[in-house]
DNA sequence: TATAAAACCTCTAGTAGCTAGAGGTTCAAG
DNA sequence: CTTGAACCTCTAGCTACTAGAGGTTTTATA
């Protein structure tokens, strides 16, 4: 079934990815050398669509390129020794639940953030004074209502 | 009051800037160059230290480079011209606006994705079959529980 | 006043994860 | 056989810094 050899616009069209970033994940190893054309056309095969996929779908998840790779190499490991396959899903899950308070930490973070421009801003339209407190609050830090790192003097 | 100017470490350490970063600002025009000593070295005003706060608050509460640079003509603006203080707040008002636009949308991308892990995760370890979902969701876009962008076909 | 350490200086390059553009070649359809 | 779309490589750019090399200035102490 390997047969249809796919160009990289043809891949990209199959897996949502676009053309220049196959090319850099090939250039930073994540995606393995397709063979080429005799005029030096990549050409991709189906395993290259399926490694791509996982790719693509992990990074939309927001992993970052190294847990990728590591999911990626475990992947392989997997398929190639079954011995091993207990070890390799804890892993992926250990990298799972590490991306996981990542993502939860950053929600925490940025629901903070909400709240406090929240509050800057319907200061500006709330009842009898009329101005707005965006610049003093950014000027002061003491305005603030949360807690968030700068803490001058 | 401008008796004592400070060193770019004292002006670190009062605004919580690294050293580096302050570094940084001037040379993209973010804050304006201080005064040098005869040797070269950096001193400081006091109202380099109140720029320098609000830059960094600014930055903590995720305003984009670009943003702040806004921000802070309006900022000179306002203090120069009373005419245009109306507008000034408008302006400040909508910049804080579209960035409370931005962090809302970013949260909610991010809560999605937290499930979407946290079922991944789940799965794991759930009644009989002990076969984790980390991979497989990763290499299957049909498994996702959400809509995230790669449609592939 | 001499010395030594801490802080400062500039400059370049690196980080993540791509994206854009220049300038040239190959492929596939008609 | 021609044409135009798609492909190729290479370099540079984006955000917002951070790290390091290699050298100079300042400041505190003896």
């Amino acid at each position: 079934m390997n047969f249809r050899l796919m160009s990289i616009g043809q891949l990209a069209q199959k897996t949502g990815c676009k053309v220049p970033t196959i090319r850099y994940y090939e250039s930073i190893g994540l995606l393995s050398a397709p063979s080429r054309t005799e005029g030096g056309q990549r050409r991709y095969g189906d395993s290259h669509r399926v490694n791509l996929t996982f790719i693509c779908h992990a990074r939309d998840l927001g992993f970052g390129i190294k847990s990728i790779h590591e999911l990626l190499s475990l992947h392989d490991h997997s398929a190639t020794e079954d011995g091993i396959k207990d070890k390799t899903l804890h892993r992926a899950d250990d990298i799972a639940r590490e991306h996981l308070l990542e993502v939860e930490h950053k929600i925490s973070k940025l629901s903070a953030l909400r709240d406090e421009l929240r509050s800057m801003i319907d200061a500006c339209h709330s009842g009898e004074t009329r101005s707005c407190q965006v610049m003093s609050v950014l000027a002061d830090h003491q305005l603030c209502h949360h807690r968030h790192g700068v803490e001058p003097q």
